[in-house]
DNA sequence: AAGTGGTCTAGACCACCAT
DNA sequence: TGGTGGTCTAGACCACTTT
């Protein structure tokens, strides 16, 4: 799957070998997040297509959030914001500008270890390879309403253990510090009661109600780069959606 | 809002016009759900416009799954289909064909009632407008998993109470005997733990796990037609989102 | 003024489906 | 064979942003 222009003899239509081909530059970072990227007509020129197909291209990518315009100003290279979604399940303070109060966290634990083997396969580590454990409480006003339980790929994130992590949000750590930006993150929840040491920490009675979120959280092609477990408060758990 | 073309001198742009306008014959069912819709040409011909507007339209709606389109076939009103994402958050089990096993049902309460005053208000009822309540159980293989009690306005599903639910699903009674699809739904989830009836008719310990989900449901027009409470064991509920 | 994306048109050719 | 949607082109004009 190596390609610098769309082919006429290809079965797949002209603007879908277009999508593939800006998402593998993307992806192998020939184009980096945030970048403009060239023109619609710069593109079309390139590739020696028309602008409308070249344009076609370009919305799916902007459907699928890879992309997003600007009109007169260009077509940019999206950057993955879990600001929102990040604790999405967790009711947040609104500021008053709409924005999302950033929670404070107390670091419990942060060590180079052997970890669960279950994380070492999910981060495709060899033998003896090594993870960072960070285990972190995290609260609103002085209210925890969240335990988390991260690990990292030691080789990957070599140094992030000795980090200041006064900064709260690790995603923007990983894009900035070790290029290595978060594109999407797979969770499972499931209900569960909290255990003596998990009502302690969160404040709550032991076998009340908590939620369990399990998240691999991904980078450039697929790679799984950070497993996370959270258990957080049952009262302040909150999720809506619509289903269509 | 009342309109039969498109208008240039509108400042928003044709082929929203033109989604908005199809949207409007669909919830007024001049288009109803799974018809065949006109042509391409043919709508091109009657709003007065070209056939790529209608297409750029088309497309739009199809993205929103209002419309679907088969090659050489035509463009269809799609039908919501709930059969997945109706209880999307427990585990089904699955048949050999690849399609879910529908729950069994025990009905364990039929009324008509007042109903709580939310409820009332969700359903838009006037001061003695009745509900049928509905309480049922569902079960996979005996093994109960969810309770659910179920509001409907009786003004708008009289009858419903007597009627035989050997069919299990509602929608498509809903659909198909009192002519009110469901077009979408909202949800509301959060973990609790069983109380001692609960736990009884789910066959698990008091204070064992549970998720609570509130459901509003909608036809046309973004009018509420069925407010759900349900609660389901917390260890077959499962929840997966991929975050993007 | 020059360059960008956003809208709209007119028309060609293809793939698929019904008859 | 005729009608449908699917792809692709070439070009016009507009709205917005930057220089």
């Amino acid at each position: 799957m190596t390609f610098n222009k769309p082919d006429f003899k290809n079965d797949k239509p002209l603007y879908i070998q277009v999508v593939e081909l800006i998402k593998h530059r993307i992806a192998t970072n020939v184009w980096s997040l945030g970048m403009m990227i060239p023109s619609e007509n710069e593109l079309a020129r390139e590739f020696d297509i028309s602008a409308g197909t070249v344009k076609k291209s370009l919305s799916v990518l902007v459907q699928e959030r890879v992309l997003f315009r600007r009109q007169g100003k260009g077509t940019f290279v999206a950057i993955p914001d879990f600001s929102k979604s990040f604790n999405r399940f967790f009711r947040y303070e609104v500021n008053k500008d709409g924005s999302q109060q950033i929670p404070d966290s107390e670091v419990l634990e942060m060590a180079i270890v052997s970890g669960p083997k279950e994380v070492r396969d999910i981060l495709g580590l060899e033998e003896n390879g090594k993870v960072i454990k960070l285990c972190r409480i995290r609260s609103l006003k002085k209210n925890p309403f969240v335990l988390e339980d991260i690990y990292l790929s030691y080789k990957r994130f070599k140094g992030f253990e000795n980090m200041d992590l006064s900064e709260k949000l690790l995603y923007p750590i990983f894009h900035k510090v070790f290029e290595t930006p978060v594109i999407y993150a797979k969770e499972n929840i499931y209900p569960d009661v909290a255990d003596a040491n998990a009502a302690k920490l969160l404040g709550i009675e032991e076998h009340a109600p908590v939620m369990c979120i399990e998240r691999i959280a991904y980078t450039y092609r697929d790679m799984p780069i950070e497993v996370r477990y959270s258990i957080g408060r049952g009262d302040t758990f909150r999720y809506s959606i619509t289903l269509k």
